[in-house]
DNA sequence: TTACATGCAAAGCATTTGCAGATAA
DNA sequence: TTATCTGCAAATGCTTTGCATGTAA
């Protein structure tokens, strides 16, 4: 391990979430942080309750679901993850915080981010009596074989 | 009520769907032609299985919760409708089969559509083992009343 | 010290399923 | 006649809630 790898980042993703996490008034409880840790250390994530679930078991930790449940909610309104709606029956967070647009592999249930840049898109403009609050994309591709079974 | 009223119209959005269900091998039955004519006989929808089992309801008559499920899977299969997943909890099922995007607006949980003209999206193109399913667009607004109580 | 957080188990809710009875062809 | 469909009620699975206990400030 190099000295490099315990030197203190102050805009490394996890550290700028905890600020916010501090700034916005809740409190960094152990839980908190540990899921901070796992959603912005390990680089764009898009992932489910029940994944960090099992991550934490991996890790030999505990935190209820409930608790996971909430703090996604949380992390979600203060905007360090994004909740991302592909099929109805799991919710997903990216924690991707560039604007950007997401590629879902339906066969698969696999999904990609995809940078802004790589697609143009122009909406009209809004009233102004209403805010525009996202745009959500997602381009649905199958893998042929899964098409050609009807 | 004019005579005009009980013409017979091989291509109304409801006659179409009926041929495209008798074409595909599954039977025109009683509650699938009433749940047809809801469908396609009023404009372009956006519904949930709730708003269909109100609407039979309304109309003094009976089809249970799982036929109406049953029967929106089916009619998506057959591609005569099409889902949209706005949010986790809900299933909601949009009547247009012309090619178009959605407008959410968020606090009021409505949904309209916007015509593909209105909008420009130009994606690269795909890699030739994977098929395009679809393109989802969805222009999520909220009124500024809402957005400023935080 | 006390307001806020966590964890548990129970509740909630949309959707699916198993199966007996009904129905279209 | 028989394969298919419907309706009921029970099951499922994700998510939320109520509340007692724990913890950060």
């Amino acid at each position: 391990m190099s000295s490099e790898t315990n030197v203190f980042d102050p805009f490394s993703a996890y550290n700028i979430a905890l600020r916010k996490i501090e700034d916005s008034g809740i409190r960094p409880t152990k839980q908190r942080r540990v899921l901070a840790k796992m959603l912005f250390e390990k680089g764009d994530r898009h992932v489910t309750a029940e994944n960090l679930l099992d991550e934490v078991k991996k890790e030999n930790r505990k935190i209820s679901m409930a608790t996971i449940y909430n703090t996604l909610k949380q992390f979600t309104s203060l905007g360090l993850i994004r909740e991302i709606v592909v099929d109805q029956n799991k919710s997903l967070y990216c924690t991707n915080n560039k604007s950007h647009y997401h590629l879902y592999i339906e066969d698969e249930g696999k999904i990609h981010d995809i940078p802004t840049k790589n697609i143009n898109l122009d909406i009209p403009s809004i009233p102004a009596c209403l805010t525009l609050h996202n745009i959500d994309v997602i381009v649905r591709i199958r893998s042929l074989k899964d098409n050609k079974k009807k």
